[in-house]
DNA sequence: TACTTTTGCATCGTAAACGATATAAAAAGG
DNA sequence: CCTTTTTATATCGTTTACGATGCAAAAGTA
C-alpha cells in the first residue's frame, strides 16, 4: 500500500474532479443559450476580440487546433460564428461572430456569472481564497505548458 | 465588455486548463504502462480495495457508471481486470484486478509519482501551498456535488 | 404473493480532447 | 527561381464524459 498512489493524496485527481464538476455546473446555465462549456470559452475569446484565426483561439485556450476546428465547425453550423479564408494569409481561417453570437454576450452576462455564484454559494471560500487559488493554478499551468 | 465574462477572471477556465495539462503530463508516464489517466484512477481505486462493484468505483471517482462501464470493458480487454457477476446481488458486476493489474502497482509506484514531481519542479508552490490548494479544491468539489 | 418502484449496469448518441497524418500556402534557403 | 521547411487547418481514429434510454434483478408495497 503506497501512500503516493492513494487517490486522496492526489492534487491531480482533485483538479480532474473539480474541473468536471464545474463544467457540469455550467451545463444547465449554458443549455438555455444552447451552447456547451467549450463553446462558451470560444465565445468569450471572440467577445474579447473578434475576427481571429483558428490558431489564435486555440493558443488562447491552450487547446490544439484539431480540437478547436471541429468545435468551430459545430458553432458555425449553429449560426454562432462564420469562418472566412484569410485574405493576407490564405491558410488561415478567420473566425468572426455572427449577430446571433454577439447577442449571446448580453444573455450570458445576465445569466451565467450569477448562476455560477449561486451554485458555489455553499462553498466556504472567500474572495481572497479564490484569488490565491487562481494564482496557484496559474503557477501550475505555467510550469506544465512547456 | 463585461469583466465577468473575461477568461482571465475565471477560476473555472483555470481548473479546466490545469486539469487538461496535468492529464497531459501523466500521459508519457502512463503510456509506458500502457494505460490512460482515467484507467490509472480506476487502478488506484482497486489497489486500495480490490473486488468492488462498478457502482462503488464510479462513486469513488465521482463518475457515472456509463463512463466507468466502457472504461472497465477496455481494461478487461487489456487484461488488467476481470468482471464477474455478483453472487449476492446478480445485478452487480464485481471488478477484480488480474495478476497483471496487481503488478502494475509496483511499476507505477516506481515511475509515476517521481515523474510528476519532475514535471512540476519549476512550479513555485510549496508543500503547504499544495496542501491548501487540495483543501480549497475539496471545498469546491464538496459544494458542487449535490 | 402480485405489482410497483428502485437500483445496477449496459447501450446509444453526441461532444470534447488529442495523437497521428494529410494538404495547401507561406517562408526560408540555396 | 526552385527546392525544402515550416505553418495553418483539416481529417481520422480512439478514449473520455455524460444525458437518455433500456433491462433485469432487487426492494418496497398493497
Amino acid at each position: 500500500m503506497h501512500a503516493e498512489l492513494q487517490l486522496d493524496n492526489q492534487i491531480c485527481f482533485r483538479l480532474y474532479t473539480a474541473s468536471r464538476l464545474v463544467t457540469q455546473a455550467y451545463t444547465p446555465l449554458l443549455s438555455s443559450l444552447d451552447i456547451t462549456y467549450p463553446q462558451y470559452l470560444v465565445l468569450m475569446v471572440l467577445w474579447e476580440k473578434d475576427n481571429q484565426p483558428v490558431n489564435d483561439i486555440a493558443r488562447r485556450l491552450l487547446l490544439e487546433t484539431n480540437t478547436v476546428t471541429p468545435l468551430l465547425q459545430r458553432m458555425e453550423k449553429q449560426g454562432l460564428v462564420v469562418r472566412k479564408k484569410g485574405e493576407l494569409d490564405k491558410r488561415q481561417q478567420i473566425v468572426s461572430l455572427t449577430q446571433k453570437g454577439r447577442e449571446l454576450e448580453e444573455q450570458a452576462y445576465a445569466q451565467v456569472p450569477t448562476g455560477m455564484t449561486d451554485q458555489l454559494s455553499s462553498c466556504p471560500l472567500s474572495l481572497d481564497d479564490y484569488h490565491r487559488l487562481a494564482q496557484d493554478l496559474d503557477s501550475m499551468i505555467d510550469s506544465l505548458k512547456k
